[in-house]
DNA sequence: CGGATTTGACCCGCGC
DNA sequence: GCGCGGGTCAAATCCG
């Protein structure tokens, strides 16, 4: 995991308002800055200055101009200088005109401050909206990128292999091939004839065709229409549209796997649902086998159509416990309290499906060799494991469990054993990251790690209550393995080790404040003590 | 009255 | 082919 340290400033020469990020890298020891200018026209151009990144030719200054698409409107009319960060970090502002009336200074600076803060909310506002745009954006480009190789796949496998029966068998036959790629439980493809849709790989248009598929299955079998019109073409055509209908398969394969893949979160909640920032609607009810508690269905009411749903039970063995399992990728703007859990259910799920393509090169979907079995993932091996025994592939982030051998975690309550045992593992993991042990599982050396700041951000979303609580014994507990490891390199190294366990014990700090604040602005004021 | 929830019916995939 | 279980639909009902 990287562990950054970041600074930022503004600037303005005679064309361009500019934007400095500094930036340290904890585990490379190496700084560098960027600098990104933004043009009249609302891009960007970033430099790096001499700042350890090259481009292909081995200049170490690497210019990346980017049309943003974006017609930034950058305020320039600030009428100030700015001086280097003082004091850890506080800013101070001088006008040009120094006024000799400090009264009218401190008026004209609280306008700017208040101007600033406006700005600030707005390029918030663009920053969020630039960010899912970026989701999205990877989204289809990972769905391209399958295409192409399903594409080459389907036509190097089977050249002359014709999809389609005469005798209107053409679901079982296809049935029969992706079984022969993923195996009996891994063939859950939705093939209901749905061969018109577009290959337009905009996933929220194919979640709605998804839905659209649902529905006119459960209404009837109309849409068997559509193969009924595809058998009545000659063969040779139909051999032509075998190929293209492979990839389709292919693609079509693709997309119901990444909306199939499940991200399961448990957690102790007495309540009948978390809150996570999101807006459902119930659609169902049902009592599952083997379970006493019955299980709901809810699907996502905050865009149009949003294909997100999520399931939410009670553990039979737990009942404290409340399994919720989402599904689905949102296709809105999210409201920033829905992020966290958001953003930590779409790296798991991404996590699932990169891991999913990954081993086995033969196979586009699901790797069984990796998921027979419920799986732990590396760096988070109690906290999140990987299952597609299930009907759909599963990752499960538990929120609940106790973990660790660090006999010195203080326990708040019950409650928050969990999330206590789950702040023990991420702090572990930015150790030992820091400190340079613990090398991940060559095995899954290929899967992504989650990243641990969404899911404890998830955890603290799942049961804010408990934020106050985490803040102070986080502190704690760094504090203690602080003075641990102080005691332990002072043996080594008496001179000069002290910058260096600042920079990486006061990141976790940093870190694990920023968690708390994020997740609850009313703790803006821990200390880092 | 409109939106949310409840609940029985229905559909589909799968195993036998 | 049949039964089972999971998932969804939509009419009925509830609620603010």
């Amino acid at each position: 995991m990287k562990m950054e340290c970041h600074s930022y400033e503004i600037g303005d020469d005679d064309e361009h308002q500019w934007h400095m990020v500094k930036e340290m890298d904890f585990l490379q020891g190496s700084t560098f800055s960027s600098k990104v200018v933004v043009g009249e026209d609302g891009n960007m151009e970033v430099d790096n200055n001499g700042g350890g990144i090259r481009d292909d030719n081995g200049d170490d200054d690497l210019k990346l101009k980017i049309d943003t698409g974006l017609k930034l409107q950058v305020a320039t009319d600030f009428d100030f200088v700015e001086k280097p960060m003082v004091n850890g970090g506080v800013e101070v502002m001088k006008l040009h005109d120094e006024n000799p009336n400090a009264k009218d200074e401190m008026a004209v600076l609280k306008e700017e401050i208040a101007r600033k803060s406006v700005e600030n909310q707005r390029l918030k506002t663009l920053l969020d909206q630039v960010t899912s745009s970026h989701q999205a954006l990877q989204m289809q480009i990972l769905t391209i990128r399958q295409h192409q190789h399903d594409q080459n796949k389907s036509i190097k496998v089977h050249p002359t292999e014709t999809l389609m029966n005469n005798d209107g068998t053409m679901k079982e036959r296809k049935k029969q091939q992706m079984g022969q790629f993923l195996g009996p439980r891994q063939a859950i493809i939705n093939i209901d004839g749905d061969d018109q849709r577009s290959s337009n790989p905009n996933l929220s248009e194919n979640y709605r065709d998804d839905q659209n598929s649902n529905r006119n299955r459960s209404r009837g079998r109309e849409d068997h229409g559509a193969i009924t019109t595809k058998n009545s073409m000659p063969n040779n055509m139909q051999r032509v549209g075998s190929i293209a209908s492979a990839t389709v398969q292919a693609q079509e394969a693709h997309e119901v796997t990444m909306r199939k893949a499940r991200v399961s979160v448990r957690a102790r909640s007495e309540a009948n649902m978390i809150s996570d920032g999101c807006q459902w609607r119930k659609y169902g009810q049902k009592m599952a086998k083997g379970n006493p508690w019955p299980r709901a269905y809810y699907r996502c009411t905050m865009g149009d159509s949003c294909p997100v749903r999520k399931q939410v039970q009670r553990c039979a063995d737990d009942r404290s416990v409340l399994i919720t399992t989402y599904e689905g990728h949102h296709n809105h703007s999210l409201p920033p309290e829905a992020k966290p859990m958001v953003s930590t259910t779409t790296s798991a799920a991404s996590m699932l499906i990169a891991g999913s393509k990954s081993s086995n090169p033969m196979d586009g979907l699901l790797c069984p060799s990796i998921f027979s079995q419920p799986t732990a993932l590396p760096g988070l091996p109690s906290l999140a494991t990987i299952s597609a025994s299930a009907p759909f592939p599963t990752i499960t982030l538990d929120l609940t469990r106790p973990h660790g051998n660090n006999t010195n975690m203080p326990n708040v309550n019950t409650n928050g054993l969990g999330l206590m045992g789950l702040m023990q593992q991420l702090l572990g993991q930015v150790h030992n990251n820091i400190h340079g042990s613990n090398e991940p599982n060559r095995e899954y050396s290929n899967l992504p790690l989650i990243d641990p700041i969404s899911i404890a951000k998830a955890a603290l979303a799942s049961d804010p209550n408990l934020a106050s609580a985490l803040a102070t014994t986080i502190s704690s507990i760094i504090k203690g393995n602080f003075d641990s490891h102080n005691n332990n390199n002072n043996n080594n190294n008496n001179s000069n080790n002290n910058s260096v366990h600042n920079s990486g014990n006061g990141s976790e700090i940093s870190m694990a404040n920023q968690i708390v604040k994020d997740n609850n602005p009313d703790l803006s004021n821990i200390t880092e003590n």
